[in-house]
DNA sequence: GCACAATAGTTGCATATACAAATAATGGAA
DNA sequence: TTCCATTATTTGTATATGCAACTATTGTGC
């Protein structure tokens, strides 16, 4: 009862919502890695799957959206993308006439070495920005998250 | 030494990329208050600038961006979009030509004392998702975030 | 074997997002 | 006061994102 905060709608809304927040915070790190991967040609949320890629060896476009917690259409149309560009190869599935295969193609895999350097210096930047508590414990949250969805 | 982990660059930046996750958490968090606020035709990011602009009474773009670090040339759009469907009401500036003024309007008022609840529950439903600990954490994370940027 | 639900993807549509370049007005220095 | 850097915003272009509706295929229950 002591402080006395202002409790309209929009001030509470201000105070405490999580969703402001989190997107703040996704707007200032993606750029932090986008300027990064500039000079690569490459965008944050490509490298993301190229990693993905990159791990499995072979995926389905499902299995990358539910790894990066995407719409199908999205990951559909950014599997596109890097398809022209030339990073991935995309096949049918054998096993499964719906499905496709992708992987990483070798100009894709270079892509991704060369990358290392530049998401390594962002990766630093982003944990100067958080501070190592702020890193921990936004893993940690981030965690749970990814267990429950 | 002890813990064995694969080395590659791909598994490095699985294993520790800052970006990824904050990406992650992102989309499904929006997912939530998007899912909330689709009855009321309201998307999350238009809310945040329907808020700043409440607490505010009179807001520049340029204050939006700087609060939500949103891009000048989205903040324009958005709120272009947002004017079209009643909700802002914007003017020029007298004392600079350059700039613009905007207000909410009685409709975009409305709005957000309707959208209340909905934004309440979606706060709810993220609150469980990320637990009491990462709730305090994320929120000490960002405020990091926006004191620095 | 057939009807039907479930699954894998694509496409139409709309918003969100940012960079770069352009426009326009302000403010300060010479 | 004139020139110029700075500031506020818009516009062109491209990617990112998700929902809804659609196609194609698989698997299932009968």
């Amino acid at each position: 009862m002591s402080s006395q905060k202002t409790k309209t709608t929009p001030d509470i809304i201000a105070r405490e919502c999580i969703a402001v927040r989190v997107r703040i915070l996704s707007r200032v790190i993606t750029k932090i890695y986008d300027e990064a991967l500039r000079p690569l040609g490459l965008k944050t949320s490509q490298m993301n799957i190229l990693v993905v890629t990159a791990r499995l060896g072979v995926v389905r476009p499902a299995e990358i959206c539910s790894r990066l917690k995407m719409d199908m259409s999205t990951v559909s149309r950014n599997v596109d993308r890097m398809k022209a560009a030339g990073w991935l190869k995309v096949v049918a599935d054998e096993e499964d006439a719906r499905a496709r295969q992708i992987r990483l193609s070798r100009k894709g895999s270079k892509l991704l070495e060369k990358a290392s350097p530049a998401w390594e210096e962002a990766q630093i930047k982003a944990k100067e920005l958080l501070g190592p508590a702020g890193v921990t414990s936004l893993l940690e949250a981030i965690e749970n998250v990814r267990r429950a969805a």
